[in-house]
DNA sequence: GACGAATTAGGACAGTTGTCCTAATCTTGC
DNA sequence: GCAAGATTAGGACAACTGTCCTAATTCGTC
């Protein structure tokens, strides 16, 4: 607790301003004053307002390898582990009906600024696609397991849009619940592709 | 052409410009340059920025509601209206990829900003929701029509953020023609609520 | 206890922002 | 062709931005 450096230290608070407000709408004085530190300390461990950006997309993406860890160890199985990951939505749907998804609202903003760590920013979407994806294909849908992981996806980044324009909490739960049913029928592999096309079961 | 007022040529220039680069990253010296005028005329027409932004909000309401308005006198039934909202997406696609949704990202740029449009904003979402709701009902799902379309909303929004920080174009078709059936299983009344309670049908 | 390095504080700096003023120009009705 | 209003141009203004410098303080090591 007390070990933590003044650099960490700003990351934080970084970390929960940008979150919050916003990257370009948050100001070296606006953390300054959060971490109560002198404006002219700050250029001592940080020298642009892009490295610290780079250094808070950094540790959110160590935070979220070390989360989709310990989803990997826990969870019994990748069913359960999906669930973990929709989770999300209802374990903070207070912050997310007031600032959205931190990272879809983070990757939209970069793009609009044009800014150069966007797809630094992006490996964060990468990083749950990648794992969604093995979790499908650990519960036997290896041929479209990046389509179901993007699908499910795109579905939270929507709910968490909705859910802070409207600052509705009761559509985060019906529609979780409405994913939790789309994840067993995934798990079926009863619905999900209802074309009656001339379908070919995954060899392995 | 020519008759459009200057005020006019400002709020588009600003729509525009909003929606590529947000509001607060727009300056009023880039929106003169765009609309090649002074910075100092500029004050005539608009006091200050809020302004400018409260006039593209209303002008984004007044375009979406004569869309709709044409929709719905243009589609032959619900369901083919309601295709003309999912269209959207993979008609103005590129635009999508490059700058995401012009609703979404407004509204989340406004929460962060802690900015007071932001209800007026939301309009634009209620304005969808509203018709889509309608839309729903037609189809004989007065019960949870607005389930429905807060559902589809969703998507949409989720399409939009991933589809931009991917820049995935490929994304888009396949999500749409998710969408596609999903709708033809809204209108059967098969699918989505694939949980086996005492299904009750619907009276009307 | 002293020395060198790391850390901190305070402020300077030029550039940009939104806002606002004043004077010139254009348009319109008579 | 002229007066009155609308529109435009150019720039002033204070506040804030990210960046950077220098001097003071703290810290660990001998």
């Amino acid at each position: 607790m007390s070990d933590k450096t003044t650099r960490d230290l700003i990351v934080e608070a970084a970390d929960r301003l940008f979150y919050r407000q916003g990257y370009e709408h948050t100001s070296f004085a606006d953390i300054a004053d959060a971490v109560r530190i002198s404006r002219g300390n700050f250029y001592h461990h940080f020298k642009t307002k892009d490295e610290i950006l780079d250094a808070v997309i950094g540790a959110r993406l160590d935070g979220t390898r070390s989360m989709l860890e310990r989803w990997t160890i826990e969870g019994k199985g990748p069913a359960d582990r999906i669930r973990s990951f929709i989770h999300i939505l209802v374990a903070n749907q207070t912050e997310i009906m007031r600032h959205g998804c931190p990272v879809g609202t983070l990757c939209s903003e970069l793009a609009k600024l044009g800014h150069a760590s966007q797809a630094e920013a992006t490996k964060l979407f990468t990083l749950l696609r990648t794992w969604l994806r093995r979790q499908f294909a650990l519960l036997g849908r290896e041929a479209d397991a990046d389509t179901l992981a993007m699908h499910l996806l795109a579905r939270s980044q929507g709910i968490a849009t909705l859910a802070n324009a409207f600052h509705d909490e009761k559509f985060i739960k019906q529609e979780v619940k409405l994913m939790g049913d789309w994840l067993r029928s995934c798990a079926d592999g009863s619905v999900s592709q209802p074309k009656r096309t001339n379908r070919r079961r995954a060899s392995g």
